[in-house]
DNA sequence: ATCCGTTATACTTATTCAAACATAGCGCAT
DNA sequence: ATGCGCTATGTTTGAATAAGTATAACGGAT
């Protein structure tokens, strides 16, 4: 599930050493979350699992933490779901990105309004 | 001369339609602006001339606008100031970046502040 | 037993990005 | 006319990143 409404005027991430969250892993764990499934996620999203499997697995090396915990067949094939700590670094982001969306509609200039 | 204070656990810029504005240009810029000079500029941030004046280049061709107006020759040998346009373009990267941090610091969570 | 969709990972290839190297011209000072 | 410090680019090399290919294993459903 993408997340809408965005402004798409800048960019910005979390950064703590090294470790990076920004649109990408939002995008692809607010996805994962809503279905259940890495490899569902990733053709919602249009990239390959091994891109979006690789991604998790980078972040979670350069965090030091768990963000997803799956298990492998089954009925469906496996599953996979958000661990605490990727709940809350989900939402912190979105936090954020959504103060920051508030503050640069609110800017004057031409660079960053078009006016 | 580079911005001090910034904080560190977030990195953002400005983007519109490819055009990027972000810490690098702010620090290039806000030095050729101090020093008057592109070779100055590039030695007081550690880089070589041909990247500095690539990167300059680059944000030129991307923004569509001129950032830098140059002299070549002389008895300084040459020298460099920024157009108005750079000039607000850095204000207002400068601005966001510092309306950002203000709300970072207030935000919970122990990926953002260490607690 | 076989099939299906999924997780998991090694390996290879392509693309992008950054840094370094090399040259040339300009204009004032001496 | 020579030198100095600067602007201005082309070219090349290397490194980091991304994308793609291939294969294996798992476990429920049929």
């Amino acid at each position: 599930m993408k997340i809408p409404g965005f402004n798409t005027e800048y960019k910005i991430w979390l950064e703590k050493n090294g470790a990076i969250f920004g649109d990408g892993l939002c995008d692809l764990l607010s996805s994962i979350s809503g279905l259940g499934s890495i490899s569902r996620a990733s053709r919602e999203l249009g990239m390959s699992y091994r891109a979006a499997w690789g991604k998790i697995r980078v972040a979670e090396k350069k965090w030091g933490i768990p963000l997803v915990v799956t298990r492998v067949g089954g009925a469906a094939g496996g599953w996979a779901k958000l661990t605490p700590e990727a709940d809350e670094l989900l939402k912190t982001y979105c936090r954020l990105r959504q103060e920051v969306d508030k503050f640069v509609q609110n800017l004057p200039g031409k660079f960053i309004t078009g006016r």
